[in-house]
Parts: structure tokens; sequence; C-alpha cells
DNA sequence: GTCTATATTCTGATAGAC
DNA sequence: GTCTATCAGAATATAGAC
């Protein structure tokens, strides 16, 4: 049986998270108002309080929650060949930012806007993720199976080659998003030394 | 002999433009208010409009300014090896944003904050540096010295690459510029299928 | 839980004195 | 060219009715 009345804070805390989103991506964080956000969801600026404290928590909850999904998401298997491992996050990291961009521009481009101690959560939610790549890295160069000049310096060089993907990649043009996959990959594969075709 | 009133026609302009760029690059275009650089340039925000008719005019020109700089500085030469020519727009290109950092962040974050026809001068201009690449990359492969899959995406690839030191490199730190410049040249090189050492 | 109404502060931009 | 003063509107956040 549903709901019957005007109570629905099951239904409406995901519309306002939803809602700040999208507004967010398009306009940026500071030009979005709460009446805005809350207009694109159906209710009046004070209802909005009934679920946030205030702006600065919403941007700061869809930080986190994107970041917390892509470090459960990664899943990197150490016991594979560091060849392996680093084609899955190549190919990982590709289609999970694919699928979330308005998550992703948020999460790079809104850092600023973040009060220092939610600054600090969130870089250290990324630090984690850029330390997945780089223990691949290592795995690599300890085996000789790469040739790389400094762990660190190539994962971010990678990462934001893979997330540049996002600024110019759209679902049915010229490529698709398998064939994306496969030529960012054949980069990095190139970029760390690992000229084998084998695994 | 040095002007004696208020009248500061010549060097109000630019501190305004300078206040603007410092101020944009760190908190956001939309969260800067015209009293804020005001107050940084030690004038009334209503002195400002002497200078520029609107704010978004102020966004837009350090823009187009940030642009234009960069492609007059980008000189390729037709001539040379494509090798020679990949490796020194490898290396110009860290350089010139290293020294720019708050340009680079206002030119690639600010983007969605620009009336329409102001964003496609914009990406005009973008364009315009990005085919630089591509036309050493198709050079390249014309002469069989690179293999590369695709040239345009190939090229959206190295210049996020090559951007994103920006977000991590700073003058003092444990690599040199020139180190880093090494790094990602090495990167590139191999990137584009360009194993050989000589030119 | 949502509403209306409002307190308070700030916004971009302009007018007119000097 | 810069100032003070101001307009008209929008901002975040809160209070209290229902």
């Amino acid at each position: 049986m549903a709901r019957t009345t005007g109570s629905h804070s099951d239904i409406t805390g995901p519309r306002i998270r939803a809602a700040a989103l999208t507004l967010f991506a398009r306009y940026g964080f500071a030009a979005v108002s709460m009446r805005q956000i809350a207009k694109e969801v159906g209710v009046q600026a004070g209802a909005l309080y009934n679920y946030t404290p205030d702006k600065q928590s919403l941007l700061v909850e869809l930080m986190r929650d994107h970041m917390v999904e892509l470090l459960a998401a990664v899943q990197d298997d150490d016991r594979a060949a560091p060849v392996v491992r680093l084609e899955r996050f190549v190919r990982f990291h590709i289609g999970f930012h694919h699928e979330r961009p308005d998550a992703v521009f948020i999460a790079y481009m809104e850092l600023r806007n973040l009060e220092p101690e939610n600054f600090a959560e969130i870089e250290t939610l990324r630090r984690r993720y850029e330390g997945v790549l780089e223990r691949i890295l290592d795995a690599g160069m300890a085996r000789g199976d790469f040739a790389v000049a400094d762990a660190k310096v190539t994962t971010w060089a990678v990462i934001a080659m893979l997330t540049g993907v996002n600024t110019w990649f759209r679902s049915g043009g010229r490529l698709s998003l398998d064939r994306v996959q496969d030529q960012y990959w054949q980069m990095v594969r190139r970029m760390v030394g690992s000229v084998g075709g084998s695994v």
C-alpha cells in the first residue's frame, strides 16, 4: 500500500541529492541556489532543510558517496599478473566514470568549495584510489614487467589521461566505449613500458 | 615625473584583471563578487565599471588572453622531424602551463560560466591549440615514425595528461620541472609508438 | 514533512558629486 | 577616475502554522 499523505521522507531525500548532482555539475556549486534545487524537486526551499543541515553538506555528501562507490567498485586482485591488473584498472576507470559524468565532474571541480575538514576527507579517499593504481605499477616494476621512471608520477599521468575521456566521449559517436577502452589500454600499456602482448 | 592625482587608468586596469585572475582561480567565478575584486585592488566596487562593462566580460577577457598567449607561444616548426616537434610540444605545454596555473585553472574550469557566444569563441581557440598537436601526430604517422590508433583520441589523451601536471607539481618539491618534463616526454614518446631514441 | 513568511546579508550594476 | 549612496533583486537559513 502506498503512502497517502504529504510524508515523503524516503523519496524526497534521494530526489534532492539527484537534483543537486545535476545542477551542481551543470552550473557549479556556487552558482546554484537552494531555491533552484527545491524547484527541481518540486518542494519549497525551506523543506530542503529537513534533509540537509546546509548547502555545503549536500556537496560533501555527493562527493563522499561518489568516492566511496568508486573505491568499493575498483576491486584489484593482487594475485593476478600486474599487466592484467593494469588492463582491468584502465577499462574499469573509463567505464565507471563514463556512467556517472555529473558525479565525476563535481568530484574534480568543486574541491575548492569544500571547507577544510571536508576537503581533507575527500582528498584522503582520492589518494586511496590513486594508491590502487600505484600498487599495480609497483608490483609490475618489482617483477620487471613494467619500466616506469616514477610510480607516483605515472599514476597521476594515467589517471588524468583516463579521466579526460569524460570531457569528449559521448555514447553514439564515432567510437564505441569498447573501442575507446581498447585505445587507452594500448596507450597505457606502452606508457609503462609493457610492450609484450601476452600475460 | 609620476602622476600626482587620482587618475590611474594605466595601472588600475591590469590590477583589476590580476585580482580577478587570482580570485576566480581560488574561489570560482560564481563565488567571487565584484566587491571582493574591488577590495583586493583597493578601490570601490563602482570604479570597476570604468574598466569592464560587466563581470562576464572580465572572465572572457582572462580566458581569451590566456588562449591567445598560448597560441602565440606554441611555435610548431613543420620542417622539423615529427619526433622533435612532439618533444618540443610536450616540454612547451608543461612549462607554459606551469608558469600560469591560475589562468590554466580558469580556462579549464569556468567554461560553463561563459555565455554561449563567448563559449564558442574560447572553444575555437582551444581546438586550434589541439590542432597543433594533432598535425604533429598526423605527420609522424605519415612518415611511419609514430604508430597511433587515432590522432584525435591521442591528442586529447596527451593534452589531458600534460595539463594534469598542474594539479600536483610544485616547484621546490621532490622533482625539478626539467625532470618532470623528461618523464612526461618519455611517456608520450612511448604512447605514440616511437620507441627509438634517435631523431 | 511541507508550507508561507521573513530576517539578514549580499549581489551586480547605476547615478551623481567631486 | 574614484567616490558614496542606492536600486532591485536574490542568497542562505530560520520560525511557526498546518
